[in-house]
This record gives structure tokens, C-alpha cells and sequence, in this order.
DNA sequence: CGAAACCTTGACTTAGGTCAACAAAAGTGG
DNA sequence: CCACTTTTGTTGACCTAAGTCAAGGTTTCG
């Protein structure tokens, strides 16, 4: 496998047009309480802030994305969601978010009211939550605290397993640093992901480029060349 | 009751020297599992960030805020709690966070093995994760889209109960839309809270009192003259 | 009263936004 | 496979909101 997914662990690969497959990775918390997959395509809109809420999603494949629009048309994602991941709790009877595929993606559906019977099923919820919890706080620190610079490489740095955490392992192999990410983003998403304008993520993203820290293989694929020096530019070193 | 309390319903008022009234309103949803009461002071750390995770706590009156800080001492509140909210949550062996009262405050504390038990507790926590969850996303808006006007009016606005969200009633009293405000944070947490300067978040204030949307009693005690107006402010209408 | 913490204001700088032009991909249909 | 449109990305010139630095004012508290 090339090019790490955006936001999985590259699951999703090769599983779009063979329900066999799918099924057969599909262990989820979700399938085991009556659960429905679901397949949605490339940006398709999997309910939009201000629906009523119906059901609970579980993400098996591909990627989503949460965000809210102001109404003046500024828009901010609030997350990127990652195979696992939890979506639609809401709080109230509406989503508070619009949730949109980034890639071809497989979801879990289950009614939220037979979310209110399971036990099991609540457990699986508060970890899941606690761990989306996390993410949201240090992308507040990213919005609040970061500049262009550190907010692009905390984004790269997001895609690269085992690296940049608390437990970061250092490289693998000490000559060779490097990391092949797809972002499966435009830059006007990952723009407003990181609280941007597009304009600053391109000239970012040129300026690691013209500094020898990445290769832009495709607007889409990036080649980290060395994983530490970008995280070192993340501002959590 | 003069002054609403940042992030509280009030309930703390008079409280904090009488250990009686505040068994009495401890209807807590800890209380049941042999969570223990506790007093803290304000400022005080109730833990830090990387601490090893132990307890699980509900604030039961006063405010505590939780933050992150990078290396260079850059800091994020991510959080301002208000009674019956539940922090302390990790994921990790360690907290993400360190969290810090802003006001004296109680609360309440229990063992987090004794968590993984109980399935009501369980369900507690989904609920109360969700709702936090949507503060989060609604504060992710605020970090990265808007102005310094409209998170200073933001703020504000989050502290006028019953104004402001989905269900806005309105005045009450068409010819008196005013409400007092005791914020319990100083001008560099509220920056902070904000991502912004001390120097920015008193520029603003400065700007609302000269326009006649608000006055300042006391650095911490706001008076607004009219909430309709501030809320147009926020960037949401 | 004096010290320390906190807040305000002014002058200046700058990171990142805006606007505009163009380049490069990606889709569409003959 | 090639025009042709549309979408997406890049770059430059310029502007501005908010940051920085510095001085002084106000509260709080021992």
C-alpha cells in the first residue's frame, strides 16, 4: 500500500465494490445490536446541522467530516473523523453538525433508541467520546494558539501513525524518516479545518515544500521527507 | 441575587462557609455511588496535565476551567465548566488537561474503577460528554472563524441564560433587555478562553462600553445594556 | 501605606486575510 | 482522444485585524 489514508489506517482500500470484504471487517460495536451498514460516496452529506436526530453512526471505512456554518457562509470543521469513530450524538432532537464523506465511506446506523437500552453499547460510547473529547481539545489549542505554520504541520503530523504522541517512538529506520500521506482533502477543507483561509494553506504548504520538509507528490499526496523536523515544527516540541 | 455567576446558575452564592446548605442541594450524580464531596479554593489546581488519571469528578457549584499549554507557555482554555459537569475523563493513563477553579468550588469526586461499574453511571457520562461535546464544536467556530467582537459578545452572551441559542425567547420585558454579569475570570484567562491578547480582549470590552452595549461595573462585573444588540454581535445572526 | 497583580491605552509591527490573475487538474461530451 | 468548461490550486500585491511593546492607571491585599 502507497499512501496512508486521510484519517484511517488505510481500511478502506480496495473494499468499495466488494460487500464480502466489507462484511468480513466489519466488526464494529454497532453490527451486534441490529446495526444497518451504509455506503456513501465522496462528499455525500450524511445529515445536515439542524436535522432531527434519528439515529447514532459508527465510521468502518473512509473518511467524514463534522462542520458548522455560520450564517454568513464562514464555515469550521470541528472534526475529522477516523474508521471507529462516533458520530450524531447530539445532545438535543437536532445534529449540531453537518456530517459530509471525505472519501467513499462505510458507516454503521442504529437507532438511538435502542442506544438508550444497551448497556454495552453506552460503555462503548462514553470511551469513544472520551477519546473525540481529547482530539477536540488539542484542536482548540490548534485554533486558538497555533500559527499557519504549526497548525499545517500538526495537521500532517495527525496522519503519521506512531509518531508525534506522548509515546512517539522516534524513526524506525534512522536513514530513512520519511511517510507518504493522502489527505483526501481540498485545501479550501483543510482550510477551514484549521481555521484558515486557502490561500495561507497553499503558501504553507509551498514553503514546506521549498524548504525540503515535504514533497507534494499531488495536491492530495504528500511526502513527509523527515517526519522529525516537521514535528518539530507543530509547536509541541 | 445581584450578579448571574459565569458559568454557574448561581448556586454557589453563600454557600462556601456552610457545610449543611451544601450536603442539601448535593443532588449530584455521584453522590449515590460513594463519590466524596470536596472543597476547593479559587485558583486551585484540582489536577495537572500529564497527572496519572485517578478520579472522576462532577462540579457541583462554583466554576473550573481546564487548559492546555504548549512548551513556550502558550496557553488554551478549552473549557469552562459550570455545575453538573463531569471532568477528569482521559482515555490515557494521564490527564490531557490540567484543571483549574475559578471560583471557590465543590466537588465531587469518584474513583474510576468504581465508573466502569456502574452502567447508570455510564449513561450519566454519555449524556454529559454530549453535551460538553457541542460546547466544544461551538467553541471550535468561535477559535477559528470569528472576529475578536464576536468571541468577546460570544462569551458574554454564554452567560445570559435562556438568550442566544436555538430557542431564544427574547426580552422578557420589552423595554429592560439588560442582564448583569460576574464573569470570575481575569482578562488574561478570558484571552485565553478566546484564543486572543489580554490587550485585544480589553480593547473590545472597551469599544462595547463606549458604544453603550454594556457597562463595566467592576473589571469582572458587566452590566449588559442591551442583549438583543450584543447578540447580533456574535457573529450567529 | 506600599507592593503586587491586574487592567487600559497608545504607537507600532506583522501574520495572515483579501483581491486578482493565472495555472493546473479533472470532468464532459463530441 | 481532444477541445472545453469547471473546479481546484498557486502566487503576487496589498491591506487590516490583532499582536507586541511600553507606559501608566487601578485594585487588591498584606
Amino acid at each position: 500500500m502507497a499512501y496512508l489514508e486521510a484519517g484511517s489506517s488505510g481500511h478502506g482500500v480496495g473494499v468499495k465494490h466488494n460487500r464480502a470484504v466489507m462484511c468480513a471487517h466489519s466488526k464494529t460495536s454497532f453490527s451486534e445490536f441490529g446495526g444497518r451498514a451504509s455506503q456513501y460516496e465522496t462528499h455525500a452529506v450524511i445529515y445536515y446541522e439542524g436535522d432531527p436526530t434519528k439515529r447514532l453512526y459508527e465510521l468502518v471505512s473512509g473518511s467524514v467530516m463534522l462542520y458548522k456554518l455560520l450564517p454568513d457562509g464562514r464555515r469550521q470543521v470541528v472534526e475529522v473523523l477516523r474508521p471507529g469513530d462516533i458520530f450524531g450524538l447530539a445532545g438535543s432532537d437536532e445534529y449540531d453538525c453537518t456530517a459530509e464523506t471525505l472519501t467513499d465511506a462505510e458507516v454503521q446506523e442504529i437507532d438511538l433508541r435502542q442506544v438508550e437500552r444497551s448497556d454495552e453499547l453506552q460503555r462503548t460510547l462514553t470511551k469513544c467520546l472520551t477519546t473525540q473529547m481529547q482530539a477536540l481539545h488539542e484542536h482548540a489549542v490548534l485554533l486558538g494558539r497555533k500559527s499557519a505554520i504549526e497548525r499545517v504541520a500538526s495537521f500532517f503530523m495527525h496522519l503519521v501513525p506512531q509518531r508525534g504522541g506522548l509515546g512517539c517512538v522516534g524513526p524506525s529506520d534512522e536513514n530513512d524518516d520519511s511517510c507518504d500521506l493522502q489527505l483526501h482533502m481540498t485545501r479550501q477543507e483543510i482550510a477551514d479545518y484549521l481555521g484558515l483561509t486557502i490561500e495561507t494553506v497553499s503558501r504553507v504548504v509551498s514553503d514546506l515544500k521549498r524548504r525540503g520538509v515535504i514533497r507534494v507528490d499531488k495536491a492530495d499526496k504528500i511526502h513527509l521527507n523527515r517526519v522529525c523536523t516537521l514535528c518539530q515544527m507543530t509547536g509541541m516540541h
